[in-house]
DNA sequence: AATAAAATATGACAATTGTCATATTTTGAA
DNA sequence: TTCAAAATATGACAATTGTCATATTTTATT
């Protein structure tokens, strides 16, 4: 298992067995397609954990013993080279299956680590008896298979981005789906409620922080966009899409 | 379906339906997974067609009617920017399923497009009935989503090393790849037996077709490779390692 | 409220990679 | 074999992005 790398923030990582069908349930997808009575014995082999800012739910190179669901709260998925260097692979969001992003795959460590951006709670249960559940659930596997292929097809579509666009364009690309994906609308635009520094922007869509920088620094005098990690407002969703595609 | 930009090369596409249990079939893991019955229904199910150079299996945009195995040859999935650049996701071998890359997904258009790379054989089957027999066998809906999961991981190694390596690591990891992935021993190094050009290499780390060019120029001077396309030899892998993660 | 840590900001400069032009060599089809 | 097309090669230059240094502002914790 990882170890903090610092003291946690507020809530340590709690680990509270089987709680009794809490709320929130509901949004997972896999979980919603098996009947009542195996979403019963599914959830009793499953654990619930918090975590808080700063801790790891695990890390590239260990292994891979559990199947992961994001309940509440986001989480990041990251690689690193070895000169230190980080790349975030994806934010993954409640009702995400992880196993560190290739939810299942037959390696026997993980490819990637998995941090919570902020507080977050996320469900596990042994890759045995997930396997087992898949072969005895055919709903399920057809659900985790067409999971699979969405985000096989995301992340082709990523390293298309990554491939041949600019850093400019990247950077708005990343902001319409912000936008999109966790965004309010605001009186003075759309607010993202996913907190993310110029940093985490950086590593989203592999440029260094100073370019991440300067760039939103471009669009905040274009009007594009306003205010930085506690309140990101995007100002001009239709200029930032054609930009991104320019 | 698609149509051909050009005259095909010796080898029009010729469809056969359901030949008499050909060679060749025991190398798809997915085929070997079922019972001699079920392989037979199957295989009843499918179509095998030959494309030659230049033609396209699908292409981006079209409607995602059928499933797709590779079984000799080489395939290409490529996407395409607005500006008619292109980026090569990935060179599927044979026993390679796909439809458009996200071998099951549920897009009713293929992201990207399939190119056969020379002359090569696919197999394929509607949709609907793959999906039907993979309800059907949960040993095959389990190897989807192992196959599934270890594209994944792939796809995002992918999208990390454009995002932090550069050009010439992302150059020589390829080389190394081919290497290992279709190369054979001769008396001064590693042939690749692939057969690319050095657009199609950059093409599959994402530069320019010149500055492909320049970097295995300086890799030739530096004796770690030999040959262009039609007879590509590694001359000096251990080295070509190193370079890729340094 | 005070303070340390983290995040944002900006300049100067270097390294990397792309663009465009043009020439030569190799390959494949008639 | 011949010829056109494709692939390889190379130079000059521009654009993009990274690196390093340093300053300021914001945020979170005591």
């Amino acid at each position: 298992m990882s170890k903090l790398p610092k003291k946690s923030s507020i809530l340590p990582a709690v680990e509270r067995s089987n709680p009794g069908l809490p709320a929130g349930l509901n949004q997972i997808p896999l979980l919603q397609i098996l009947s009542a009575q195996d979403r019963l014995k599914v959830l009793g082999e499953m654990t619930e954990t918090r975590y808080g800012k700063g801790e790891y739910i695990f890390r590239e190179g260990d292994p891979t013993e559990y199947f992961h669901i994001v309940k509440e709260g986001s989480v990041k998925c990251v690689k690193s080279s070895l000169d230190g260097k980080e790349c975030t692979l994806k934010v993954l969001m409640p009702g995400d299956l992880f196993c560190c992003d290739a939810a299942t795959f037959d390696g026997a460590y993980h490819p990637g680590t998995a941090q919570p951006m902020g507080d977050v709670s996320v469900l596990r249960m042994k890759k045995e008896a997930y396997f087992k559940m898949l072969r005895a659930n055919p709903d399920a596997a057809m659900e985790v298979i067409r999971y699979l292929g969405n985000r096989l097809n995301e992340a082709q579509e990523k390293a298309k981005v990554l491939a041949l666009d600019r850093a400019d364009q990247r950077l708005a690309a990343l902001l319409v789906s912000l936008a999109e994906r966790s965004g309010v609308q605001e009186s003075n635009g759309i607010r993202v409620t996913v907190r993310l520094t110029r940093q985490d922007m950086a590593n989203l869509v592999g440029v260094t922080t100073e370019t991440a920088i300067r760039i939103m620094a471009r669009f905040k005098k274009e009007r594009l966009v306003s205010g930085t990690a506690a309140r990101l407002v995007i100002r001009d969703l239709p200029k930032l899409k054609i930009l991104a595609s320019t």
